[in-house]
DNA sequence: GCGATAATTAACTATCTAGTTATTTACCGG
DNA sequence: CCGGTAAATAACTAGATAGTTAATTATCGC
């Protein structure tokens, strides 16, 4: 730990990192700022420039550290700990939560997918990016079958993928959706319901047949 | 019908209305230019706000007229002149077709939901836009239950949601999703498989129990 | 403590951008 | 066929915007 000192380079990218987050996650690439960005990290807006080169090069790195923390909070879950029902609620409910507590990476991958993912193909780190749960998922449906509690043939991506959308799209969707159905889907009431619906179709379908 | 005239408001208000909403699916509102839309829609850009009023109020308009356009289409759908499971899978497969055939109505959505529907909220068409979709799915999972081919209590708006949301995140998110599992999910076998899964998810939650 | 270098600052610029002003022209009813 | 109005045009503006230049200062190894 060095003491607090006037100049600190870390703290300085931190900040600007933070703050470009935040107001990419709020704006968009197009709408965000790069005034803003330094004024909200109480930076000099030439050193965005320095440490990330310019807008599109800080946006990927906005998008690499979202992703990472991410995959960083996935390593808690104990998927392999507990029984195989079990384990899929777990995955989504906890799915469900990161989005709710952390709505800046729904935003931010609408940004990048609006650009054809261009920023991140552009990634030397996006294999990183790539979840280790598809193949944790995998060993979780295979022992959830041979106890008899799921259908065999299921593809663990294609089940991460429809986890993540049935959570992913109310959240994301939220406010057209209650624009448009006139009704406020953001209570904790209709959220609770949400969930339970989610798993209620997820696990339903795992059944196996007959 | 009048003949080719050098004047035709219709035309002239239509061809603005049609260059926005590509500009704003392919850039967002922040990142769309009304200068490109003007010469895009070969107008005069002064015309693009003595039709609209500003960028926000055409970007309405857009959302608008999209909202009305895939109505329209839902229209189209008979579900109620076939079996409970058949109209299912065919609404499933409406929904996938219709976002692979309008990807700007996905990216509108988005770039909406960034800005938490502010501008849908204004609109006093939002109520009529409202899908009577909801209602007659109500009627199909009812006849469903009765003739025994699905489960009891599902919520229709609940499922609704959810057959959008598997086939939007999977669209929407294609680029990234790609991307991160360095997978090409945009072939017509990745998509075939991905149209049978989420069949097969809603379909295998509808089964009744035992 | 000193010289090199990394970190930081302030001021600047060329271009872009949403929106406006002022004017002109096509068209339609009488 | 003409006068009023709706539709269209061109030129403009004030402020914003991403990125740059050039100079300054703190820090660290020696």
């Amino acid at each position: 730990m060095r003491a607090a000192s006037q100049r600190d380079p870390d703290r300085t990218r931190g900040a600007i990192l933070d703050a470009a987050t935040i107001e990419f996650a709020k704006y968009g690439l197009g709408g965000a700022r790069v005034d803003r960005i330094a004024a909200a990290a109480g930076a000099n807006k030439r050193m965005l420039y320095y440490y990330f080169g310019d807008k599109e090069r800080l946006f990927l790195a906005v998008l690499e550290s979202a992703y990472a923390r991410i995959r960083e909070a996935e390593q808690q879950l104990s998927l392999l700990d507990v029984a195989p029902v079990e384990s899929v609620r777990r995955l989504i409910e906890f799915t469900w939560n990161y989005y709710v507590a952390h709505p800046e990476f729904m935003t931010l991958l609408n940004s990048e997918n609006l650009h054809q993912a261009r920023h991140l193909k552009k990634s030397r780190y996006a294999r990183v990016l790539n979840s280790p749960l598809i193949e944790t998922l995998g060993v979780v449906l295979e022992r959830g079958r041979r106890e008899g509690s799921f259908r065999p043939g299921v593809d663990p991506l294609q089940l991460y993928i429809s986890i993540a959308a049935l959570s992913y799209f109310s959240l994301s969707n939220n406010h057209t959706l209650s624009a448009v159905f006139g009704r406020n889907l953001a209570t904790a009431a209709t959220k609770r319901a949400r969930v339970r619906h989610m798993t209620e179709v997820i696990l339903g379908y795992l059944r196996p047949e007959d």
